[in-house]
DNA sequence: CGGGCTATACTCGCAGCGGAGTATTCCGCT
DNA sequence: AGCGGAATACTCCGCTGCGAGTATAGCCCG
């Protein structure tokens, strides 16, 4: 596994981050990992905020380099990025980066129980899914395409990734969806024995149970 | 976003999904999940079992269907799935497929804190990974290619998906780290200026500071 | 036939997460 | 000048997740 941390909160990571280039207080940093973005990269939880700053404290990756006030206002502590916290966000990203870890994306769960839907409704499922995605996509490649003009490609390339996978997600669902479509899904029969229609004008009782 | 659920927990997904065949107790599920294969779709942790099925009863979409014991030991409790468990199991399953929901893997993180890596290191850390994941490609296909012959392919998609969302993210990381090693990628002078080298000869003090 | 190993079947406690709430200030509008 | 809404700047608390621990049963090996 990847090394357990201390810290384990991905948004421990933006606030080490954004510390890297000047002391600042919780709220500030709230506000320039929005400004950058990168808030979109991983699933950030302002409610978790305060809470996090603490336990980088905590373990020393931040200390506190004294607190100001503006106007009134409880006054805010302003945190700085210690030597550890450095190499720890360091450490954190040659992790991240080198170390790959199997995922498990809420479409996956979602194929592992596919079954239990009636065919016809998949088909409509991914049909659906599929057109959300691509208009995702297309809005992604858009935005992207803007902010070439004024970010450096360098602090975009988890947006790349981000359409490259996409578009593998995308073909793939399409593949399957054309397959059930045309017929050629070779386990339809099976698939649809395990979902006997509503009622049949009404035969002898046969059911089809299935196990 | 995706309904919030009463139990969001993807075991608890699992546990209603082998209820469908008939009631069990909690340790008998784990065993069924386990050997369907199904604990590989989805990060379980067997610690939250008893919680996240005592959470499914709180919500009425298991009950209690009386208890038996073996022997000597502790009573087990057999559940059995409620028609709105039923029900929840095909909702959530709907959701899981039709609704796409931003993602936020591990690399995605790591990519959007690269700059902060020296990019001859980055490099290396790419080609680090690309080879984990080859090697883990193989073994998937291998293993896929292998269950293809003992179960129908409507229960092993998530595993194809996988493999091709894979392959996808292989073919990126190759495409960046060919960039970076034959010079082609732009930022690489900008990349460098943040990384000075530990201490050239000793001229005057020269120091490149980013921002 | 006894000693250790693995599988079975749970329980416990606590850290951390995050949804929801709170209080104040600022600003635009009318 | 008075009101409403957005932005600022947090706090709080309950639930969840899960690592670690526990205890017995069966069984294989010598």
């Amino acid at each position: 596994m990847p090394v357990r941390r201390k810290v384990g909160n991905l948004l421990g990571l933006a606030v080490l981050t954004v510390l890297v280039d000047r002391p600042m207080h919780p709220y500030e940093m709230a506000t320039v990992i929005r400004a950058r973005g990168k808030d979109q990269d991983m699933e950030i939880k302002w409610g978790s905020l305060y809470r996090v700053v603490q336990n980088l404290e905590r373990h020393g990756f931040v200390e506190a380099a004294g607190s100001e006030r503006a106007g009134a206002r409880p006054e805010r502590t302003v945190y700085r990025l210690t030597p550890t916290g450095r190499a720890e966000l360091e450490d954190w990203a040659r992790d991240l980066v080198a170390v790959p870890e199997p995922e498990h994306p809420r479409f996956e769960a979602g194929l592992s129980v596919l079954a239990i839907l009636d065919p016809d409704e998949a088909a409509g499922l991914l049909r659906a899914r599929a057109a959300l995605v691509e208009r995702r996509l297309a809005a992604q490649r858009a935005e992207l395409a803007h902010d070439r003009g004024e970010t450096p490609r360098l602090f975009l390339l988890e947006r790349e990734y981000d359409l490259a996978v996409g578009q593998a997600e995308l073909d793939w669902t399409r593949a399957l969806l054309a397959e059930l479509l045309d017929g050629t899904f070779p386990d339809l029969p099976l698939w649809r024995s395990l979902h006997p229609p509503p009622s049949p004008p009404h035969p002898g009782g046969r059911d089809g149970r299935h196990r």
